[in-house]
RNA sequence: GCCCGGGUGGUGAAAUUGGUAGACAUACCAGCUUGAGGGGCUGGCGCCCGCAAGGGUGUGCAAGUUCGAAUCUUGUCCCGGGCACCA
């Protein structure tokens, strides 16, 4: 019987029927063996389907696994739907089906699928965010954020009655000298605030507060809108004008953690790049505070700046256009220009602000400050370029030393005060730390390294300012004004936050008429005012929690999924303590992977977890990305041309389904049902046919260029499609799909098959003694594929597998004492064929329990090996040695070598160099 | 723009610690096998010269370190990912 698809559906079937009957994969606490957490982030189950890109770190997760187990292991391999999210609303909004519905059908979907690629998960665990049972402790876990405050002084979080006893003995002084209050109170002052007021003032310490931050608005679609809703300035849906607004929104305070966030970097196993990603994100930067007087008297503007020794060379000043102190310092004469560039600015992305190199922009604001040092009136500007959220929305400009202030001064024609002489380092940047201090007073002659920490000191003598550790990180936004989300365990009495009862958990999202926002950009839970009413006269919160607020904490729901008690329990959480292998893609980076690493600190603090890092080691797979097919349509027309004749017309571009291309040639009556405006479409062609413009992109819905691996394993089976996402080249590069080489993967499994089932479907195994030249074949792939599966270099050792059959094929071996080993390593790469066959060849039990075989050296052992010396590096011989000869004597040989070659012209070699033991060069 | 990766045959790639570059596949070419094929087998396959043996050259580009560089250093070009409300 050949191995063909029909055989392999057979298997496939047969064993999944199997595993889910035995509970093969269900995972229970086992103190007698040790514990391994294979965690693959979670998917969000979109309304396509997963595509090929999903599966390349969940197989290689699975493979894993399955080694692990075979490795004696207790292994816990869990899956679940990060179910909440932007996509299924916007679907809701579109078709009136409510998100609910949708995102059941979804995960439905999804699971079949990932059953169907033979994942071992254990299903008995799985989680979805969206369901109130899991949702109840994301709330949950928000009120303790909110309860609770960093306390400085044993850095850690802590329930807030901590600090109420401090503001109650001594007041808030010296939290203020520490900076982590605003304002300096004495503690009668706490004592005489108001409820309302003692409230306000705590909320500046809780770890989930309320601030005003700006959103992107949209006044025509009447709603908040994603920054990835936002392109070119206008809405991308519509391409309608947007601007930013405050709002009040809820904020966590991730910058509380940022020390220890990166602090922790050091004791996890991510990749460089990983870490450097998440440092840069973090950018903590050490410098100084200083206040500017403002040169009428009225008050002064605070800057932070990383380079105080340049400060005799601030010729100006920059706020943010969006800073407090703008109105106010605006004169007269500058008022109508300032108004219109600040109303410039709120049509502009941060990162379209940052950008923007070649053309500074700003606009004087009439006022002056007065250089502390230099004493100079120097004039402020406001300019994009300085940032409202970084530092304190302010800087002194040096065009000396920083490129853009360079830039700006150039072009309005402000004073240039050259103040660090970088003569001695010729190839030093303007803005390296690197360089004499000139022009500078009492700082002149000083390295700058040195002349920072002297200023700073001179700042802090003259009261004016202070030593400063500035981050780049802000305070991670907690707020949406959207329907698909967690509610906020919250109601407001008389403006004021406060948690509703633990009992009430969890608060139910509720159902509503329509997904659209209702008015001033609130979100669709407004509307329901008999829900947002509560009998005593206070309102609930009406935003919903955030995409990232489920993901922060998944991973320890798994390890007890059905607890109604905790979010999961002590014991359980002592047993599995943290992950050991997380999966996932690089674009959580700095999102999803900082959150968590903090909720994580914070459950930690309230000694709710075992470890303050949650993820041991982190992999990164690499995107698959698809080729999207794209059409030219004339301008304003319904008649689309096909590539060489585009350049002809005006056109614009638009994607098309790739099922409705083949190769470049666009089906035009699949095209034309595929949407209804397409159905008169017309087309000029070349050739007869239609040739559509093709680019490689991220796969997403969004681009039509999504291929789903249903139509691969209906061809090949789940096997081969399994073995093949790893063939493609190792899990952390990204790759464009294909399915070109697949079918050398298939050849290697049907020459698996091939070689203990004969053509009648007979199994020709034997207990015949495995010779020399077997064994040798055997135990070099055990060692290869042992150790490139443990550093997850699965293309490799699938290479390894195919390199075995290959030359057992050869020798014609079909000698269980071989097979049954090779069978056990294979297992975790083809679990539906091993297992098929372990049965028959008489073994009971199951394959994925039985145990990873060692290999043994022995076999391995070359009684010679040959090796290039090259003299110089110019001449080249073999020379064959015995394996285990000493290296004095290896020396001896080549010596005796060279006289025979005649390669010295009878010198004696200056140096031989051996490197493992074997000579690889000879220097004469 | 900033941050992080990556550039090796027609293609996906391998080379684990600086030591014979191109393993393993695929595509292509030639041959054998088959009534037929998404079948099986054998051989060839970086580029240049050569019937061959062999020689030269070769890891985006340009320099450098080294007896020796795909690997380390510097510069440069190109490609991918992220950039705070996509998840």
């Amino acid at each position: 019987m050949d191995y063909a698809i029909d055989l392999i559906r057979d298997i496939e079937k047969k064993w999944h029927a199997k595993w889910t009957e035995m509970q093969l994969y269900k995972v229970v606490e086992d103190t007698s063996r040790p514990k391994y957490y294979v965690l693959d982030m979670f998917p969000y189950p979109s309304g396509s389907g997963l595509h090929v890109g999903h599966p390349l770190g969940y197989v290689a997760s699975d493979i894993f696994s399955r080694y692990k187990r075979l490795r004696g292991f207790n292994v816990l391999h869990p899956m679940g739907f990060d179910a909440f999210g932007l996509p299924a609303e916007q679907y809701a909004i579109e078709t009136g089906q409510h998100p609910a519905e949708t995102t059941k059908k979804n995960i439905a979907y999804f699971r079949e699928q990932l059953m169907r690629m033979g994942f071992s998960y254990d299903w008995t665990r799985e989680v979805k965010t969206s369901d109130p049972k899991f949702y109840k402790w994301t709330q949950w876990i928000f009120m303790q954020l909110f309860k609770c405050w960093y306390n400085p002084y044993t850095n850690k979080a802590e329930y807030l009655n901590s600090l109420i006893a401090i503001l109650e003995q001594e007041g808030s002084t010296k939290l203020f000298i520490l900076d982590k209050c605003a304002t300096s109170i004495s503690a009668d002052d706490w004592k005489q605030l108001s409820e309302k007021e003692q409230q306000q003032f705590l909320m500046q310490f809780r770890l989930a507060y309320l601030a005003y931050a700006d959103v992107w608005w949209c006044e025509v679609l009447g709603t908040v809108l994603a920054n990835d809703e936002v392109k070119d300035g206008v809405s991308e849906r519509g391409g309608h004008p947007v601007e930013k607004i405050k709002m009040r929104q809820w904020f966590l305070r991730i910058t509380n953690y940022a020390e220890r966030l990166l602090e922790g970097l050091e004791r996890v196993d991510f990749s460089d790049s990983m870490k450097e990603m998440q440092r840069n994100w973090i950018g903590k930067s050490e410098g100084a505070l200083v206040n500017f007087s403002l040169a009428n008297g009225d008050g002064s503007i605070q800057i932070f700046t990383t380079r105080p020794d340049t400060i005799f060379g601030a010729s100006f000043m920059v706020l943010a256009p969006e800073h407090h102190l703008v109105e106010k310092i605006t004169t007269k004469d500058q008022k109508i220009d300032v108004e219109l560039y600040v109303s410039y600015v709120k049509s502009r992305s941060e990162r379209d602000r940052i950008s923007e190199v070649k053309k500074v922009s700003g606009q004087f604001t009439g006022a002056f400050a007065i250089n502390p040092f230099s004493g100079k009136q120097i004039p402020i500007y406001i300019a994009e370029y300085v940032l409202a959220g970084y530092g304190t929305g302010a800087i002194m400009a040096v065009p000396s030393n920083d490129d853009r202030d360079r830039a700006f001064a150039e072009k309005y024609d402000i004073e240039i005060i050259e103040v660090v002489d970088q003569g001695a380092y010729p190839n030093a940047e303007r803005e390296d730390k690197v360089g004499k201090i000139i022009n500078s007073d009492f700082l002149n002659g000083l390295e700058v390294k040195n002349a920072i920490q002297k200023i700073i000191t001179e700042i802090e003598n003259k009261s004016i300012g202070k030593r400063k550790i500035n981050f780049r990180l802000r305070d991670a936004g907690y707020s949406r004004q959207r329907y698909w989300g967690e509610p906020f365990p919250v109601y407001y009495k008389d403006e004021i936050p406060y948690l509703l009862d633990e009992k009430d958990l969890p608060v139910i999202l509720p159902e509503v008429e329509t997904y659209k926002p209702s008015g001033a950009g609130k979100s669709p839970l407004s509307s329901l005012t008999e829900w947002v009413n509560l009998p005593d006269g206070t309102t609930r919160e009406t935003d919903t929690m955030p995409g990232y607020a489920g993901s922060s904490w998944y991973f320890y729901r798994y390890m007890d999924v059905d607890n109604t008690e905790a979010f999961a329990s002590t014991e359980k959480i002592k047993y599995w303590k943290d992950v050991d292998m997380y999966i996932g893609g690089t674009e959580h980076a700095v999102g999803h992977l900082l959150y968590s690493r903090m909720w994580n600190k914070f459950l930690y603090d309230l000694n709710l977890v075992e470890v303050d890092e949650p993820y041991k080691k982190l992999v990164n797979q690499g995107m698959i990305q698809g080729f999207s097919k794209i059409v030219y349509r004339v301008s304003g027309t319904n008649l689309f041309v096909t590539k060489g004749e585009k350049h002809k017309y005006e056109v614009t571009e638009l994607r098309v389904d790739i099922k409705l291309v083949d190769g470049d040639e666009l089906d035009i009556e699949k095209f034309k049902m595929w949407r209804n405006d397409f159905a008169d479409a017309e087309f000029i062609l070349e050739d007869g046919k239609f040739i559509c413009g093709s680019e490689l992109e991220k796969m997403s819905k969004s681009k039509h260029n999504v291929v789903n691996p249903d139509e691969v394993i209906d061809t090949y089976g789940a096997d081969c499609f399994r073995i093949y996402e790893m063939f493609l080249g190792p899990i952390d590069a990204g790759k464009p799909w294909d399915t070109k080489g697949i079918t050398g993967v298939y050849g290697f499994l049907r020459k698996l098959w091939r070689l203990f089932v004969d053509e009648n479907g007979d199994l020709k195994i034997t207990n015949d003694k495995a010779t020399a030249v077997e064994l040798k074949i055997l135990h070099k792939t055990l060692k290869k594929a042992s150790e490139d599966i443990e550093r997850l270099s699965f293309n490799t050792a699938v290479s390894a597998f195919m390199i075995c059959v290959n030359e057992l094929g050869a020798a014609m071996c079909y000698k269980q004492e071989i097979l049954e080993k090779f069978l056990i390593t294979v297992a975790p790469f083809a679990p539906f064929i091993t297992d098929e066959l372990w049965q028959k060849m008489g073994n009971s039990g199951s394959i994925h329990t039985a145990v990873w075989p060692e290999y043994n050296p022995e076999y391995l052992v070359e009684n010679s090996f040959n090796y290039p010396v090259s003299i110089n590096g110019k001449a080249r011989a073999n020379i064959e040695l015995p394996i285990d000869m000493p290296i004095d004597e290896i020396e001896r040989q080549v010596m005796a070598l060279e006289s025979v070659l005649k390669w010295t012209e009878g010198k004696t070699p200056k140096k031989v160099i051996i490197v493992k033991g074997k000579i690889v060069n000879v220097v004469v």
